[in-house]
DNA sequence: GTGAAAGCGCTAACAG
DNA sequence: CTGTTAGCGCTTTCAC
C-alpha cells in the first residue's frame, strides 16, 4: 500500500535513518545522498506517516474541537476563526458535534482524547456544573470553552449577563415596557441563564416587571398556536421581544409574520449572537453581538499559549510561569478586558450593540398605537 | 504523562497482551483477571492510544473532509449531514477549509493524506481538472466529491445545469425577458459555469438573449456603484436577477434595498442552493434548492461503501464487486436517480424550486412597471 | 556521513 | 487462560 521509509530506504540504497535524516535534517547529510534520497522519495510518493513520528513522543499537533451543533452560525463563525489560526500554525483539527447532548459531549471529549489531541477547544451546554470538565482539569489536558460564561475555568466568552442587560435597556431607551424574553430548548445553558439575569436585571432596574423566559422549540416549522396568542393577544401583550439568539430571532420573525404582523411596527424584536447574516435581513436585525469569529481566535490563542507553556515546562527550556504571561500579554495586546484577579481563567471579549430596523420607538406608554392587523408582504 | 497499555500490565499484575485481550476481546479472558484489568484501567484512567492501533495496521476510522469555507452555509450544511452518519458509525472527522485557494486544497489533502485518512469527502474548485484527484485515483486513495458536477470522478450533486435551466424558466414563465446572472469570484468553479450554462440554454430557448455572468465581489460591504448602474439604470436595465448562489442573493438583496429598490416589485431575485436561512428572510428568498445535508449523507455513504468494499476485497471475505453493488443498491433504495451507465460514478440528487416572495409576476413585456425610486423600509 | 538498534503503544501469532 | 515476542513507521542515540 502506501510507502514506507523502509520502501524509501530500499529504493534509495541507504538505511532508513539516512533517509529519516534526508527528511529532518537535511544539512546533516551528504548533498549527493540527499539527493537520491529525495529522488526516491519523489518515485515512490512517499509521505511520511505522522504515525510513527507521534508514536514516537513527538506533539500530534491534533486540536479537538467540540461544538453543539453547525446549523447555527454563532459556531461555524467560532470555527472558521480557530480553523485559520490552526492552518497557519501548522495545526490539524479534529471536530465532533454534540446537539446539546451531555452523553454525545462525554463521547466526543473520550474520542478526542483517545486521538491524543494536545488540547480541546468546546462549547458545553452548562460549563460549571460539567464533570467531564473537571476530569480534564484532573489529568491535565489543555481546553478551552468558547461562549461558556464562567469564571472557574479557561474560557472566552462574552459577559452575556451585561450583553443582555445592555440590549434589554436599549429597548426600554426606545420606549418599551412589556418585554418579553424567548429561549429556545437550551434554556438549560450557563449563557441562556446569564442572558435571562440580565434581561430580569435591566427590567427590574427601570421599575418594570421582567417574565421568566417563554421557551419556544426552536425546530418547529411554526410557532405554537398558545405562543403566538400569548405574544398577540390581551392589553398586557408584549411590545418586544428579547430573544435568546439570532436564529431563535428569525423563526419568530417568520412566525409573527405569518400571523400577519407588521415588523417592527406591531412587534420589535432584538436578538443575540450577531450573526453576520442578520445584517443581510430585512429589516435587518437588531441584535446584541458578540465577536465570533475572535472568540474562537482566542480560543485558540489562550489554547495554544498554555500549550507551549507546558511544552516549554516540559523540557526546562524556561521558567515556570511562562505560559501565563505570555497568555495575559496577548490578552492584552488585543484589547481583552480581562478580569483582574490575574491570572483569571475567564477572558471576556467585548459586546456590541447593533441597532437594527427591527427595533420600533414607542411614544405612547401604552405600548402600541393599535391592534390593527395588517396584511404583510409575504 | 497519559497511562499506556504497559502502566496498566504493571498496575494489575498481568502482562500487556492480557491487558489488550481484556479491551478488544473480553469473554477470552478470565473474568476475574477481567475484573482487576478493569480496574487499574479505571483507576489510572487509561484509554487506549489509537496511534499504537492505527500503527499496528488497523483502521483509523478516520474521513477527511475538504471544504471551501464555513461562511457559507451551505457547506455547514452538508458537513452536518456528514457529521451525523460519521459519528453514529463510529468514524471521526478531521476538517480542512481551503477558501477556494486551490494551493491550500492541496496542502489539505496532503494533510489529511499522511493522517492516514481512509477516505476524503471533499469539496473543490473545479474537479475535472484537477491533478490532486488524478492522484488520490491513482493511489488508491478513496474520495467522494460533494457539489463538484463532474461525470469523470466519484460525486454527489445536482444536475447544475438543469437546475438552472428550472430556475430560469420559472422567471421567465412570471414574465421575466431580461434576466441577468450574477455570479461571486468563484465563477472559475465548476458549479458555476453549469449554472450559467443552464441559464444560457433556458434563455436561448425562449428566445431571449443570455448575458455573461456578472462578477460580484462577495465580501464587500456595498455593491459596486458600476454594478449598482448596471443593475438600475437604462431602459434595458434587468427585471430579475439569477444569483450563483443564496449567501451572494442577500447581499445583492442589501444592496438593492440600500439603492432604494423594492423587492420584489423593483426587482426579482432568485438564488440557488436552498439554505435553510433563505426561508426565514422576508421576503423568503427564491432559490433553486440543492438537498444539502443529503448530499453530505450520500457522499459518505458512497466513501463508507466503498471503502467497505475495498476491506472486503483486501481480506478476500466476498466478491470483487461487492462496494460497487451495495454501493448501486444504496443509492437505488435512497431514490437517488443514477445514471445508466451503471456503476456511475456520479450520483445526481433531485433539486428543488422554491418559490419564495422574492419574484414578482411581469405582466408588461416592457419588464417593469415603472422607475420610481420608493424609500424601503430600512 | 552513515548504519544498527532501541523504543514509542499496541495487536496478534504462537507457546505454554 | 496467560505470557512472550515480533513488528507496525518513525526518530534518535551510539557506534563506525
Amino acid at each position: 500500500m502506501t510507502p514506507t521509509i523502509k520502501d524509501v530506504a530500499a529504493h534509495a540504497g541507504f538505511s532508513i535513518a539516512t533517509v529519516s535524516r534526508a527528511i529532518n535534517a537535511p544539512h546533516t547529510v551528504n548533498p549527493v545522498t540527499l539527493e537520491k534520497v529525495r529522488q526516491s522519495i519523489d518515485a515512490l510518493n512517499f509521505r511520511p506517516s505522522p504515525l510513527g513520528r507521534q508514536l514516537r513522543g513527538e506533539r500530534s499537533r491534533l486540536i479537538g474541537v467540540v461544538l453543539p451543533t453547525l446549523a447555527n452560525p454563532v459556531f461555524a463563525e467560532c470555527l472558521q476563526g480557530i480553523d485559520e489560526l490552526a492552518s497557519a500554525q501548522g495545526y490539524r483539527l479534529m471536530l465532533m458535534t454534540t446537539q446539546y447532548d451531555a452523553d454525545r459531549e462525554r463521547r466526543a471529549i473520550e474520542t478526542l482524547r483517545e486521538q491524543r489531541v494536545e488540547g480541546l477547544i468546546l462549547t458545553v451546554a452548562d460549563a460549571d456544573t460539567h464533570p467531564l470538565l473537571d476530569e480534564l482539569d484532573r489529568d491535565g489536558m489543555l481546553y478551552v470553552l468558547m461562549h461558556n460564561d464562567t469564571v472557574r475555568r479557561p474560557s472566552v466568552s462574552v459577559d452575556n449577563r451585561q450583553a443582555a442587560y445592555d440590549g434589554v435597556r436599549m429597548l426600554i431607551a426606545h420606549g418599551h415596557r412589556r418585554i418579553l424574553m424567548l429561549a429556545g430548548t437550551l434554556a438549560a445553558s450557563d449563557r441562556a441563564r446569564l442572558r435571562h439575569l440580565g434581561y430580569t436585571q435591566a427590567m427590574q432596574q427601570a421599575g418594570l416587571t421582567p417574565a421568566p423566559a417563554l421557551e419556544i422549540d426552536f425546530n418547529a416549522d411554526e410557532l405554537a398556536p398558545s405562543v403566538l396568542d400569548h405574544l398577540t393577544t390581551g392589553a398586557n401583550r408584549p411590545t418586544a421581544l428579547f430573544c435568546s439568539n439570532d436564529l431563535l430571532a428569525m423563526v419568530v420573525m417568520r412566525g409573527l409574520r405569518r400571523a400577519r404582523l407588521q415588523l417592527p411596527e406591531d412587534m420589535s424584536i432584538l436578538g443575540f449572537d450577531g450573526l453576520a447574516m442578520g445584517e443581510l435581513l430585512s429589516p435587518p436585525l437588531a441584535s446584541v453581538c458578540a465577536p465570533n469569529r475572535e472568540i474562537g481566535c482566542a480560543a485558540w490563542q489562550r489554547l495554544i499559549t498554555r500549550l507551549d507553556g507546558t511544552q516549554q515546562q516540559a523540557g526546562f527550556k524556561t521558567g515556570f510561569n511562562a505560559g501565563f504571561n505570555a497568555d495575559f500579554k496577548a490578552g492584552f495586546k488585543a484589547g481583552f478586558s480581562e478580569t483582574l484577579q490575574a491570572p483569571s481563567l475567564s477572558l471576556t471579549l467585548p459586546h456590541t450593540l447593533r441597532e437594527g430596523a427591527t427595533i420600533a420607538a414607542i411614544s405612547d406608554t401604552s405600548g402600541t398605537s393599535s391592534n390593527r392587523i395588517v396584511p404583510s408582504l409575504a
